[in-house]
DNA sequence: CGGTGTGTTGAAAGGTGTCAATGCTAGTGG
DNA sequence: CCACTAGCATTGACACCTTTCAACACACCG
């Protein structure tokens, strides 16, 4: 049962910011007793509608993102294995983004009622919950970096290798490869460039010998280059643990 | 007393989430017994560096920055009347942005640990600071849009929009007029553009007669054509309640 | 086998950046 | 009261990154 408990990537990701009791792990791992497979293309969450339930992911990936009035589309940002999908279900009743699913997915479904329930049951559950709402932020906050003041170029390899990063952060990074399961067309929304031009700055990432790219794989070649060359720094990723001295009630 | 307690902006801000019980309005009083002056360009969080305090900005602007290694600058928000400031000290170490004072300020400052208290004391409070830390992460996600896929005008026009909204929020402006102490080059910073070409954008807009802007005022003449001509929808900055069912301990 | 989605490439147009210079206003000090 | 400076706004010419439009290649799949 320990083993369990340590092995889920939910907890996982929480242990990262705090040590949890036993309880509070028994928490958690109460909140994914609803799991269900989702094919790919679905929309968990549509922008602008009720927020029906809280996921975690526990395969596969997803991306938020909004349609315009003059019918463009913006991508916000990925989601991966560990992340939450319409967590601010618990505070706003709709949804500001939509999240389509990229693969097929496997997610927890979770009443945000339950959620909810936290901050009354277990306060520093509900700190941690703050804090991956903090952390999106700071991801987002990278975003318009990378796309107010940077080159396609730059935005690019920067965005690369974010996700090299957090997708490291689960275990699921092989020597510098990895799943990567985005058309060029989904990359492009999320960079704020057209497709061709997305197209043609992969390419020169490719002829600087920065990645390989095919299919439904990558692999970042130069990670220390292509870090330097985009002025990539992770710190924004690191995890900094909970403070102390929230009482828990649980 | 009780009138003290309803024109506070704090309070005001957080009754539009809940409805705030006396003792969660004397807690958040409180929390606002240590309010000094702040000069014009200082700044009251750096980027990289541990959070000192959080603040609760009482009068004046400021924004949020980032300095890249290349040695630009990408301003990520405004931060206005009734906003916090380094509300992530809660739960972060160390700020993932910089914050600076665009006029002399009056602010609040509050010690780390008494918010964290909250989430022990005041569950309510403490998921009315998830609500905020969602909200501006709304306000972002926004902002990705404006900088990804719209033109400089629009951009400029659907930022101006934003503001006018927010600065209404707060009964701080007259007749579609506020005052706005932002210079064209830290406007350029927020979107993504160069001062030269700010200023073109801006002039564009005079021309067509949607704003006047001298000086440290500005006036939205044609809200509603600005609205449409840009794609303006401001529903990601309506408040929504926080859900019931979060039982106060306070 | 013919769709359909995705990737690829070329040529031309255009929005935005770069560089450089000037004007303007407020503040400072002699 | 007048230089002098610093900060900000403004303008022009030109380069360049990115978009647009269009066409084609390729793989997958029912």
């Amino acid at each position: 049962m320990g083993n369990l408990k340590d092995t889920n990537p939910w907890i996982k990701k929480f242990s990262l910011v705090l040590e949890l009791t036993d309880i509070e792990k028994d928490i958690l791992l109460s909140l994914q007793d609803n799991c269900e497979k989702i094919p790919a293309k679905t929309d968990l969450v549509t922008e602008g509608e009720e927020f029906k339930y809280t996921y975690i992911i526990k395969e596969g990936w997803a991306y938020h993102y909004k349609l315009l009035a003059n019918g463009r589309q913006q991508n916000l940002n990925f989601a991966l294995c560990g992340d939450f999908i319409g967590l601010y279900a618990t505070v706003f009743k709709k949804s500001e983004d939509s999240v389509k699913a990229l693969t097929d997915m496997t997610v927890c479904k979770i009443a945000p009622e339950r959620i909810i329930g936290l901050f009354s049951n277990a306060p520093r559950l509900a700190a941690t919950i703050c804090w991956v709402a903090a952390r999106d932020g700071a991801i987002l906050g990278e975003h318009i970096t990378r796309i107010g003041r940077r080159t396609a170029y730059d935005r690019t390899g920067h965005l690369l290798l974010e996700l090299l990063r957090r997708v490291e952060a689960v275990s699921l990074v092989q020597s510098n490869a990895f799943e990567f399961p985005v058309t060029q067309e989904i990359l492009a929304d999320m960079l704020g460039l057209t497709a061709v031009h997305m197209n043609r700055t992969i390419r020169a990432l490719k002829d600087d010998g920065m990645i390989t790219l095919d299919g439904k794989r990558i692999i970042i070649h130069k990670r220390a280059e292509l870090r330097a060359a985009v002025g990539f720094d992770p710190s924004y990723l690191q995890h900094s643990t909970l403070p102390k001295g929230i009482k828990g009630i649980a």
